[in-house]
DNA sequence: GCTAACCTGTGATAATCGTCACATAATTAC
DNA sequence: GTAATTATGTGACGATTATCACAGGTTAGC
């Protein structure tokens, strides 16, 4: 648990009866390569700490996977919005590697946020996290060319490139696996 | 303040104790057309709650204006990134009519969430809102065709189809003006 | 080690898109 | 009302991309 309450002392001031109270949300979980956090149709009860290996988000329309975001160490992997409001996930979580999460369950997070108020800014915090890291990939489409997006990654996230297959990010940059294959070629010659 | 007191129910329970202690984070104002709430450059130190009229967030790159988001009526419009962090905005944020908007200072709503747990709460819904609609949005390029993302607005986001400019719907959208204007044509044509 | 599954590269071709140019609304300013 | 500005539509053409097909390389499981 060193790293998630590192992780936390970095976002937010953090007691140490604040870590206690939060203690009963707490859940240590591993996961094999290709087992599901989350599953589409499910309704998304948990915030995953990522401690070690990596997730992704994906959506599944007409028998394709579209990969939709990739979690790593120290970073929260959820649903927000099924989180948020108690609908049904669209989407899937699915771990790459053996994965170790931490998991926030919901109704004991809550609960413990009523007695705390720095365990509910620290919610806030993970929450607005996530909602900056969703703005900088949304923008990418807006701001950028399918080249100009993989070079970003490249400066600003080299070890997503590093750890993820180029068939993989494929989808996560909205272009075919085949035609990132030939962007990688042409980018490396010049 | 109706409208936002009524906003406010809609996402959590909020005591008239809360309400009074938040008082002094709010403001009101009024913004032209094509005046800025936010310039890039500055700090965010405000969330904008649009009372009336609606708002959208561009970069300005090379010249060229990214429009990036649309904020209607009952929705809060900020940089999430800069209000978060204290780093400067990357982007503007722009009125595209005449708008009303009430602004939650940061300083003063982090000195009201300290005194009251709703308060606090309110803000973590505040920004899952905001973190859903990122999400919804950057998943419609990683989806969707240039003409299943238009399809999905019309279906989903009428209300932004009929206000919002073909013009500046386009680079939201990630394409050319010219080709969201034979999109729409092809699309009315079945 | 061997097989099966997955990953990457590449050619061909059709579809889509961006860009430039210009014409025609539609809106705004005075 | 008129002029200026802005928004939209459209043709032409080059650039980029998706798709299908297939080959070779790498990895993982047994």
């Amino acid at each position: 648990m060193d790293n998630l309450l590192k992780y936390i002392h970095s976002l937010t001031v953090f007691s140490d009866k604040s870590w206690e109270l939060l203690q009963p949300a707490l859940a240590k979980k591993a996961f094999q390569k290709n087992e599901l956090l989350l599953k589409e149709g499910e309704v998304c009860n948990s915030l995953f700490y990522i401690e070690k290996g990596y997730c992704k988000t994906y959506y599944e329309i007409d028998g394709m996977v579209k990969n939709t975001g990739f979690f790593f160490e120290n970073e929260i992997a959820t649903n927000i919005t099924s989180f948020g409001s108690g609908r049904k996930s669209e989407f899937n979580i699915i771990a790459c590697e053996p994965l170790t999460a931490i998991l926030f369950d919901k109704k004991e997070l809550f609960q413990a946020a009523k007695q705390a108020n720095e365990i509910e800014t620290l919610g806030r915090n993970c929450i607005r996290l996530f909602a900056s890291k969703q703005e900088e990939f949304s923008n990418l489409f807006k701001l950028y060319s399918a080249r100009e997006r993989l070079q970003y990654l490249e400066v600003n996230h080299p070890g997503m490139i590093q750890r993820v297959s180029l068939s993989q990010l494929a989808s996560f940059l909205g272009v075919a696996r085949e035609t990132l294959s030939r962007i990688r070629k042409r980018r490396m010659l010049m």
